[in-house]
RNA sequence: GCCCCCAUAGCUCAACGGAUAGAGCAACAGCCUUCUAAGCUGAAGAUCUAGGUUCGAUUCCUGGUGGGGGUACCA
């Protein structure tokens, strides 16, 4: 449709210009324009500003030349064109007929699960890397955005028709995970250690390595033995603290709705990326007081160290290596990676430093950053000790929720499952409303709310919609989908129903979901206003097929969009 | 110091350079014998500052103020 009317417009301009000098003097070739959807459903179903950008090259005021153009398509009679309207200040705005919307709906039912899906990226084989968690660490709210965000692009970026291999890369080998080891070797937790554990042994042993010369020292011992893998008793300690803290990574992301088709470990790209840097050493690295470093001030970047003075490889090698291991592993088209924004500049060297070793590393690999997590004011550092623990987060919404639906005659089976549902709901959509880049203030008591523009606003929004349609069961018989010409106004949530592939679009190309949050949120909106104010099951309506087709292509978007946010649907809440 | 990002209503967020700057929360006034009130309806409330570019600037450019990130052996 949108390609109908553009050429239709061009096709005029070109015919105005065939009569008149000045709109012939316009450069066919270079009228770039775009049909868009207005910001309001009043100004018609599409509209394009067109004219007035016209108006200053061929002089004219921008309405006359929105009238001149108008003229010539009502001339035209375009078919499912109902009306075409030219408004101050040189908007022309086209209405599209009920029959178009008919066609529109009886197809969104038809697609069902395939709906929203595009072809932009089809034939594309893309690599998604995000919630890299670093073990013997706890998973925080922190990851909590970096999961949500990762798994609903990577699950847009599917949409849009591609293949897609998603990846984490857990951090397996730090100096972190020697502080901690020697915490739980100090504390004698070796045996009773647990996730909760190792979270306090990682507080711990940050804080004396910072304070304490020969605690230092020790850990810089222990560290060395586990880069090196020597048969010790600290080894033992990491072997087992690494094997927890992977399960506990496996369990959380699972229960966030993510699966991975690979792990890819700092340890194993640690040694891939020191040879790579030994050997482009000194023609891209050089020595530098006893380190190797990137000599990244030369690119209008910083300097910065990929092998320590110790002969290990610091987080840059480890992403250098990454990369070799990646495009040795994969046939692909582009790598994603995305991070926390306080990893930019990191990647800005990585990606110099790789593109100087192999160009098509950097060609094929792009870096992306979500937004900074602040809390209540004062920065969330795992090392303070001070960051809310994604696992106790969705606890207590859960408990909240819980408490809400008490009185609900359901089994406690389902009420679990409903409290789980709504609790991670309610936590991912308040980081995804958000655009991905922007930093995001947490705030407890609106990340877990649940009215307004909240996750569970838009579960409820999809249970009535499933609710409706299940009672419909009894009244309907026929089961054809073909629809009659509505006799009433097309409401307008029919219409927003429409824009949903172009609202998965949007999302793909700023690598933000924050756009489909947000038209899911005002699309559960409008349906809830017609909702009360239209009794959809009654049979004498002449509308009445009409509008529980609607219901159907309702509950198929707002499903389909739930499920590329990551969010899972309800029965009932 | 140098490099990068951000500033919208009391709070948390929206707005391809375009129409009257949209929501939610909080506060105020209404609506449950009728498809689930986690809902609906109504009224109130904002573009940090000084310039510039443009037919048109919250959006682009420059300066200022305020905040965040990075800046050699953490990730």
């Amino acid at each position: 449709m949108k390609e109908l009317l553009k050429s239709k417009i061009l096709e005029a301009i070109s015919k105005i210009g065939s009569e008149k000098e000045n709109w012939a003097s316009l450069n066919m070739a270079e009228l770039n324009f775009e049909m868009e959807y207005p910001r309001d459903e009043k100004f018609g179903d599409w509209t394009t500003n067109l004219a007035m950008s016209l108006a200053g090259k061929l002089k004219m005021n921008p309405l006359e030349v929105a009238g001149e153009i108008v003229d010539f398509l009502k001339a035209e009679n375009i078919s499912k064109v109902e009306k075409i309207e030219v408004i101050a200040p040189g908007y022309i705005n086209f209405y599209l007929s009920k029959e178009y919307f008919k066609k529109e709906i009886e197809n969104i039912l038809t697609l069902d699960e395939k709906w929203g899906e595009t072809n932009e990226l089809s034939d594309k084989t893309y690599i998604f890397e995000h919630s890299s968690p670093n073990l013997f660490k706890p998973f925080h709210v922190g990851h909590l955005v970096n999961n949500a965000i990762g798994e609903s692009l990577a699950r847009v970026i599917k949409k849009s028709g591609a293949q897609v291999v998603t990846l984490s890369f857990p951090s397996d080998i730090s100096p972190g995970i020697a502080k901690t080891v020697w915490a739980i070797k100090e504390k004698g937790w070796e045996d009773e250690m647990n996730i909760q554990k190792i979270g306090e042994a990682y507080v711990y042993g940050t804080k004396e390595y910072k304070e304490n010369e020969t605690v230092k020292a020790a850990i810089d011992s222990i560290n060395k033995k586990l880069y090196l893998k020597d048969e010790s008793q600290e080894l033992e300690i990491y072997k087992k603290g690494q094997a927890l803290s992977l399960d506990y990574f496996k369990e959380i992301t699972q229960r966030l709705g993510s699966s991975f088709d690979g792990l890819i470990f700092e340890s194993e790209s640690e040694e891939v990326g020191k040879e790579i840097v030994n050997e482009h050493t000194p023609q891209i690295f050089r020595e530098s007081n006893g380190a190797i470093i990137f000599p990244g001030s030369e690119y209008g970047l910083f300097d910065n160290v990929f092998i320590n003075s110790q002969g290990f490889g610091t987080y840059l090698t480890k992403d250098i290596g990454l990369l070799k291991i990646k495009f040795d592993k994969f046939k692909f088209d582009k790598s994603i990676t995305i991070t926390d924004v306080e990893q930019k500049e990191h990647f800005r060297l990585v990606k110099k430093a790789g593109e100087l070793v192999n160009k098509e590393w950097a060609d094929k690999s792009e870096y992306i950053q979500h937004g900074r997590l602040t809390f209540s004011g004062e920065k969330i550092s795992s090392r303070l000790g001070n960051v809310p623990l994604a696992q106790d987060l969705i606890e207590k919404v859960k408990e909240r929720i819980l408490n809400k639906i008490d009185g609900q005659d359901f089994p406690v089976e389902e009420k679990n499952e409903i409290a789980e549902k709504v609790a991670i709901g309610a936590l991912k959509y308040s980081i995804l409303k958000c655009g991905a880049g922007r930093n995001i203030i947490f705030d407890f008591e609106k990340a877990t709310a649940f009215e307004g523009d909240t996750g569970p606003y838009l579960q409820y929004a999809l249970v009535r919609a499933n609710s409706i349609l299940n009672n419909a069961k009894e009244l309907e018989t026929e089961d054809s989908l073909a629809l009659e010409e509505r006799k009433g106004e097309t409401p307008l949530v029919e219409k927003m129903i429409l824009k949903f592939p172009s609202v998965i679009n949007n999302s793909l190309v700023d690598y933000s979901p924050h756009h489909l949050a947000s038209y899911l949120f005002k699309l559960s909106s409008e349906f809830s206003s017609f909702y009360a104010q239209t009794k959809i099951l009654d049979t004498a309506n002449p509308d009445f097929r009409n509008n529980l087709a609607l219901v159907r292509a309702m509950q198929i978007t707002l499903r389909n969009g739930l499920e590329l946010l990551g969010m899972e649907t309800l029965r009932r809440m």
